[in-house]
DNA sequence: AAAATTTTTTAGATTTACCTAAAAATAAAA
DNA sequence: TTTTATTTTTAGGTAAATCTAAAAAATTTT
């Protein structure tokens, strides 16, 4: 059974994983908002009970044991965000703090009823994959709105930010999941795409295309 | 701000002040699962804070604002309880240790919309009563089974034990909240009491019939 | 390859919530 | 009213998770 701290340590740990395969520990601390050397106390913790594999100076790599705790714990996190949104009339942009709270709930029970009455959802309010009880699930392959080329089109089914001021402004736009875009063009001036959505034209900014995800796109 | 731990001794004195008007350290000690000697510590940091006003020796009285802080974590953990039961099909011996997680979550949106999602229930799984956001709720005034009188009868409204081994023993003698109950004999040697309930005529033991409540008796 | 920079680790403290053992205060019994 | 028993507090210490400051290792730049 893992503390609070140490559960948040392996869901941070596992999300550096998709990056980078060495998780350094500036990376960590960061996204901890800690200290490095409060980190390298928790990942010799971590390392002990056999969550990661560490060598000094080499950073950390999650074990299976690790990263079977982190899918947990993820799982829990989305669960309860679907939970929010479907059933409390949350916004998407209002549910991550309190997930953050909820996911460190220990019952396996209550997970499994909670997945069971929000009708096993396959994802969160974000796009993102929610694990299954085995920890299994689909590996969606994303394009970046970014990286599309002008005439191509998809539908909107992720975001790579959960800031709220970022899904407050994607809500703004009418850029929500499961929407139609089309590229119209790019500018030269300072990257900024135009898009169709909504049947409307609307143009948004590099940094905000950077982060939204695009599948069943049609390319040109 | 206050602390998971801060919490929960507010809650605990707050239930022993239901009995006596000076809760001691060492009911307190017992409540909490821990020593003495820690609950002095912890009692001066509640002072510290306000939370409650403290005499050396002479045990502790909850303040106003630490009154309202322990209403607000029972108002929690009963509205937990409440959707673990109604939306997640959980008995109610089950939910206890669960909800004594769910308490803790600190938001207030979260709560308030809980309660609308549960269509603002009065009381919990066990018949106690749930304190509005304003931290009010009608004290119920309830009679021990184990007092009423051959003849009387009653309907169930409420438990004073929460442990799963006693609620069990009632779901499986059927005796539930709500059902209607009648006193019909009280055994001179041990002082059990027989009573008819669901059209049968069960045998209960004291110590079960001191702890089931009963409202709208009719005396005889 | 040497120097400069960045990253990471160690050393030593602090805070919170505990603990045990012993002293002090209060309450109950003789 | 002593004596005895119970309750409560103090004193001193531990473990978890943090911190700052400084040393050590690794990386990057010159
Ligand atoms: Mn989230
Ligand atoms: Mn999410
Ligand atoms: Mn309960
Ligand atoms: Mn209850």
């Amino acid at each position: 059974m893992q503390s609070f701290t140490e559960e948040n340590y392996l869901k941070i740990i596992y999300h550096l994983s998709e990056t980078s395969n060495n998780v350094q520990t500036n990376a960590i601390a960061e996204q901890m908002q800690t200290k490095p050397a409060s980190v390298t106390d928790m990942i010799k913790k971590l390392a002990d009970k056999g969550f990661v594999d560490y060598i000094k100076y080499q950073g950390v790599t999650l074990t299976e044991k690790g990263k079977n705790a982190a899918i947990d714990i993820v799982r829990k996190h989305r669960l309860w965000e679907v939970f929010l949104v479907d059933k409390l009339n949350f916004k998407w942009d209002e549910v991550h703090d309190v997930a953050e709270e909820l996911e460190h709930i220990k019952s396996v029970a209550l997970i499994e009823r909670l997945d069971e009455f929000l009708g096993f959802p396959k994802s969160d309010p974000h796009g993102d994959p929610i694990p299954d009880k085995n920890g299994r699930f689909a590996k969606t392959q994303f394009t970046k709105l970014i990286d599309l080329k002008i005439g191509d089109s998809g539908t909107i089914t992720g975001v790579s930010q959960h800031s709220s001021a970022f899904l407050k402004h994607l809500e703004k736009l009418g850029l929500t999941l499961g929407k139609q875009i089309h590229i119209n063009d790019v500018t030269d001036f300072d990257g900024s795409v135009e898009i169709s959505v909504n049947g409307k034209q609307i143009n948004i900014s590099r940094e905000v295309a950077k982060h939204i995800l695009i599948s069943n796109n049609g390319k040109n």
